[in-house]
This record gives C-alpha cells, sequence and structure tokens, in this order.
DNA sequence: GACTAAACGAGACGGTACGTCATGTCTTGGG
DNA sequence: CCCAAGACATGACGTACCGTCTCGTTTAGTC
C-alpha cells in the first residue's frame, strides 16, 4: 500500500503552516477587523489562491488558526466533584479571555452575527465542544446527587457561562479572577448542593 | 431673546429626521454589517457631508438612530419589590433583543469589541444608564433586607444580566420566554431572600 | 448664467491629465500587454475608482491616452494634388507608426482582434477620421479627372494604405522612407493619372 | 536495431495527438485570448508539466496546433503564369483568413506584436516560407520578362500581400471575394506587363 | 433689499481589501 | 525518463465603501 492514494502534488505543510501562523500573529495583532487576507498571504509568502484553496472563507482562515495555535491549552478538566470541574474550567476560560489572543476570539464572537460564515466557523470549533461537555458533565453531576433539587442543565449552565462572555459585548474591562470567583461561587450556591468545593467536597445535609 | 444666537443657515431638521430614519431603516433591514453611509445617505436624500457634520462617526449616527427610534420603549420598572422590577426589566430587555431591531443592536453590540468608536457610542447610551439603574436599585434592595447575606451588588448583577446578553455572541438561538424564566429563577433563588414571588416558585420535580 | 450646470464636485482636471500622461507612459514603455490600470492609478497617484468612473475599460483608457499625446501631430495635408496629399498622409503615417509611440499603437491594434472594446475604440478614434478622409479625398480627385481610368476608390485606398499597416502584423522590420516611397510610387501609378506628383521626382530608369 | 536508443519511457505519440488536437479545437473555438494551456491540459487530459516539456511556450503550442491542422492546405500554385500565380496564391489565402481558422490565426498575428515568442514561431512557420516562395517566384518572372519596366519584388510583394492583411487589424469586415479581386487587379496592373490574364481586365466606366 | 455666512445636495477624490483568474514552475507517485 | 495530476507564488482584474474634498445653491439673520 502506497503511503498516499491522490495524484498529484500534495499540499505543501509548510506553506500551511505559514499561512496558519502569519493568520493568527495578524489577528492577534491586529484583530478580526484589520485581518487582512492580502496581508496573511504577504507575510506568510502565500498566494491568495492557495489561502482560498483550502479556506472556504477568511472566517474559517481565522478559525481555524486560531484554535491551530490556542486549542491545546483549553483541556476539560477532571478534579472529581462537578463544581470543582466547572470552576477550573471557567477559571481556565476567563484567563483565556483575558489577554491578546482573548481580544482576538471577543472580536470574532462578535463579528460572528454579523458574518454567518464566522459564526458557523466558531459554533463547530468553540461552541459546539464545550457545550457538549458542558451537558454531559451536568448530566453526570445530576445522576451522582451534585445538583441541587429542581436544577435543570440548561439553565445552569447559563447561569455559569455567561458572566464569562458577556464582558466581550462590552468594553475593555473584563472581570479579574477574584470577581469571576466571587460570581461563581454566587452562581454555584444556587446550583449545586452543599458547600464550597474543597475541604468536604459532599458534605450531605 | 433673539430667535437664534448664530449667523448662517440653521441646521435643517427635516435632514436630521429623514437621516435618522433612513438609518435606523436600513440598520434594522441589513444589520450593522450592511449599514453603508452611501445609502443611508442616498434614501435620506442628503448629503455625506450633511452627516458628518452632525455625526462623528458612521458608529454614532448609528446609535443615534436606534435609540431615537427605540429607547422610549425602555423604562425602569417599579414592581414594589427588587426582585419583581429586575424580573421585569430583563424579561423586557430579552424581548427586545428578539426581532428585528434585536438583530441590530445584537450586531452593534458584537462589532463594538473591533469599532471603538461604536463600543464608546453604545456604553453611553446603553450600557451606563441601565449599570446605573442596576447598581442604584441593588443598593435599595439591600437596606431593605431583600438580598441573601452575603451578596455583593456587582455579581448579582453579572449573574441576572448576563444571560440574557450571550446569545448575541453564538448562534441566533435566542432563548424563549420560558427559558429566560428559568435562568431568572435560579439566578434569583441565589440573590435574593425568601422565595419566588408568584405561587410555586421551586416545582421540585 | 453660471459657469455649470451639474451639481456636485466637478471632475478634477488635474487627476485626469494625470491619469492620461501616466497611461500614455506606460502605454509606451511596456506597451498594450504591459499597460496594467493598477500601475497607471499608483503612478498617477489616482484611485482605480477614478479610472473607471471616466473611461469603461481599459482600452478606452489606453487609447484616449494615447490621442490625448499623438492626435495633433496627425494632420491631413493639402499639397494641390490628390497623390501629393497621399503621400504625404502616408509618409507622415509610417512615420508615426516607427518609433515607440508606433509600437504602442500597432500593439493595441493588434490586440484589438481579441479586444472587442479595443476595436471599438481605435475604430472610432483612429480609424474613422482617417477613412472618411481618404474616401473624401479620393472623392474629389476622381471629380478634377486625377484618377487612372476605371479606379475605384475603395482598391485604391486600400493599395496605398495597407503596405504601412501589415508590417505591424509581423515582426519588427517597419519598412524605412525609402522603401515606403517605393511602394506608394508602385501603387501610384496604378492609381493616379500621369507621372509623379512635382517636378521629375522619380526618373524613370 | 533496438527499439530505441534513450533510456527511460519514450515520447508518447498519443499524448502529442491529443494535445495539438485540443489546442487547435480551443484555439478556433475561443481565439487566442480563450486559449489557457490549463483548459487544453484538461480536455486533452494531459499535465501541464508535459506540454511545457515540449513546447517552449504557449505561443509554440498554438502555433505549432495551427499549422499541424492547416498547413497541407496551403500548397504554392502553378498556373504557368506569375500573375496567375500569385493571384490564385493570394485568393486561397483570403479565403484561409475568412472563417473560423481565419480568426484564429488573425488573432495570433494581432497578438504577435505584444508576445515575442508568437512573433517568432509565426515568423518561421508561416511568414518565411511565403515570403521566400515570393522572391523566388518573383524573381522568375522578372527573368521571364512577365514584370512592368522598373518594378522591384519588395514593393511589388508588399502591394500584392498587404491589402489581404491589413483587415486583420482593423474591425470585423473582411473583404469579400470581389473586393480582393478588384484590389488585386489595380495592383497588377502596377507590376505586371500587359492585360490582365481572363477577359477584359480595365473596364472603362 | 442687499449682504453675510453657514448648512445643504451632489458627487468626485485617493485609498484599501475583496474574491477570481491564468500564468509558468514545482513536486509527488506511478508506468 | 516520461506522464497525470494538481498545488504553488505571482500579479492584475473590476467592485464596493470608506471618509474627505469641492462645488453651486439655499436659507436664514443683520445691516
Amino acid at each position: 500500500m502506497s503511503k498516499s492514494r491522490v495524484p498529484g502534488r500534495p499540499r505543501s505543510e509548510k506553506s500551511r503552516e505559514a499561512i496558519l501562523d502569519a493568520a493568527f500573529a495578524l489577528l492577534v495583532e491586529r484583530g478580526w477587523a484589520g485581518f487582512a487576507l492580502e496581508a496573511v498571504a504577504a507575510t506568510a509568502g502565500a498566494g491568495k489562491t492557495t489561502i482560498y484553496r483550502w479556506w472556504k472563507t477568511k472566517a474559517d482562515l481565522a478559525v481555524d488558526a486560531f484554535f491551530h495555535a490556542t486549542e491545546e491549552e483549553l483541556r476539560f478538566p477532571d478534579t472529581g466533584t462537578a463544581r470543582g470541574d466547572f470552576e477550573a474550567q471557567i477559571i481556565e476560560l476567563a484567563a483565556l479571555l483575558t489577554g491578546a489572543r482573548g481580544r482576538a476570539l471577543a472580536e470574532m464572537l462578535g463579528a460572528a452575527r454579523t458574518d454567518p460564515s464566522l459564526g458557523k466557523a466558531l459554533a463547530e470549533r468553540w461552541l459546539a465542544p464545550r457545550r457538549r461537555w458542558g451537558y454531559e458533565r451536568m448530566a453526570r453531576a445530576a445522576a451522582s446527587g451534585e445538583l441541587a433539587p429542581g436544577v435543570a442543565p440548561g439553565p445552569a449552565l447559563a447561569l455559569l457561562y455567561s458572566p464569562v462572555y458577556t464582558p466581550l459585548l462590552f468594553g475593555g474591562e473584563t472581570p479579574g479572577p477574584e470577581q469571576i470567583k466571587a460570581i461563581l461561587d454566587l452562581a454555584c450556591s444556587a446550583i449545586f448542593q452543599g458547600q464550597a468545593p474543597q475541604g468536604s467536597p459532599d458534605p450531605t445535609g
């Protein structure tokens, strides 16, 4: 069996990397608004044709470049309790959204309302996996009796994640870690059984 | 006590109205992305110069046009209790954000991350008054003992409003009224003293 | 009475000249094949929009630029006899077609077969007036009995002018003045009555 | 008597033919302007590499394809008299230049001014043999006393052939057979001794 | 009733980026 | 060593708005 089935010159991995790197750099430096394909092509030493060959839209490239550089940082934690897992993940998320990378993602999330292709790309690469994990973790929490009585997973997830995202819509003041912690504590007090996560994780009472 | 101090032709009120109307119509019809000043000028029968004379930026015009047509609908309610007031206001807000006008506002909020002038305009006209009212109402709630012990106003407001805004960042599915109600109930259960205002608030399943 | 009827900012004569000059320079320097509108716009310090506003096609601009710089040189002579007029005009024409300008015109004439807009522009600006003059002069020659018996104007004009144009189709060797003179003499001997125009310029051997 | 001297895979005759056929078809159908190597390769089922391996330039291929399909039609006639030979050849030439093939050749001749490789290829394949034959035939005519006194071969050939080529430079109206005949008669009356070959050549009006 | 001066409509201006196209070169695996 | 397939960098294309500019024309209040 041969290494490859298709005839013709194979895709240049070097070019792919150069494009993704240039795209990510430009995205972080100039934001989505200044994300010009012409500039990406120029600094990557690539032709625009090559970009359009592999990425259907500007949005696809931006999202791909963003996650090519970022994705591995976002792991779904496993602390033993649902509350611990959610808190850990949300704090990590808040950290990501703060800083240069966060600006880029925020701008893309914002522009997604206007650009459907961007919306679709982000939904696939960003939202869907996180939503999937959230619902699944919430189901496990329900099964193990960690949720307060009457708490449905949808509203619970909305309450947990929204406060991290909302600042992306408004001015610059992304909430700092203590603020995030305070909001999370308040949300968790409504969602989970018992007290704070560490120490006695499941103090029945 | 003359009619006017300044010499020269006075500003044309007719032109101002025509521009604001055309701008609002275009904004609602085409969204922020399709909001072209050239089109506004053309349908208003105005010159671009006139627009730039009175509005510093495209964003200023869009925001001004939006609130010129919308603002009066948004009143701050007075139901007697803090929980009632917040619930009423948030439900009204959610209703506004659903529909054509909502799309326009959502797109503007999203684009604000990219366009500083838009951000500034929206912060002044939209965010600031609501934030002011929210903090003030929260302070009165604290004074009257309506808040659960240990609840700070910042996190409480974040928890209440964020779930309404966050969907603007993601795909089309704005939460319906029941969903909003469910989320609100959950949030309020952490923030306010006592039970839900009407009937049996927490129908255990 | 006002100077102008139309409202709006008037066309910039400076810009028009700059564009025509840049276009002509580029055309002469690089030929039709290298005649890029982007380069014209850049060296003229003009926007591409401005060019497209005033010239429907690349061909229109090229032809306009060419004749803006060249036209005045081509006057229709008046020597007293038809043979003298045609000879003078054709020699002048041959001189024009030799040299840098000639190359540009030759390339345009050649490319006209491929590019209809170029063909149309050249037909209007180049061919039509010359054809008109040729037929009209030929008619006067017939009326004054200068033509040999049985000579129709169409074939006569074809015989006179074709030898100057045909070299444009083939390689570089444009015929020199003496060659042109020899061909002209041969053609004239078939077309016109009697001997050579002035004195005895052509000592028959 | 081995099958082949050179090592490696021998050139595919099948591929050569397919490429020439596809090239000619495309040339006739779309003209020189629409003659895209990519399309040739695609419809020939060949790789672009193969084309560039065997034909140095696009022009070489086009010219080769054109004459591969056309050349044999153009024979040099032998009617007994120089005038008869030239007339026959020029009329055949005019016929060739009218019609689909003619369009292709005309476009190539036109584009040759712009594309040196095309010029060179056409000069070699088209112009040179015809020029050679013309001068040689003219020399024989001179030797046999068929030329009018004082007629040099260069100007004579220019007068005979130019009127057929010149229309290629201008609009669509290629001259019809009678027009060609009339021009030829006029030219021949200056070049050749005695009267026209058939009938009454000079119908005085 | 003439003068002054700013606002007005219209639209031309220099730019920037868009997404598409064909060119001629290159890089594979297979024959 | 040839072949097909097709990816690659390049560079121009014609389009769409941007925010600025320059006109000649209103439309008032002041002299």
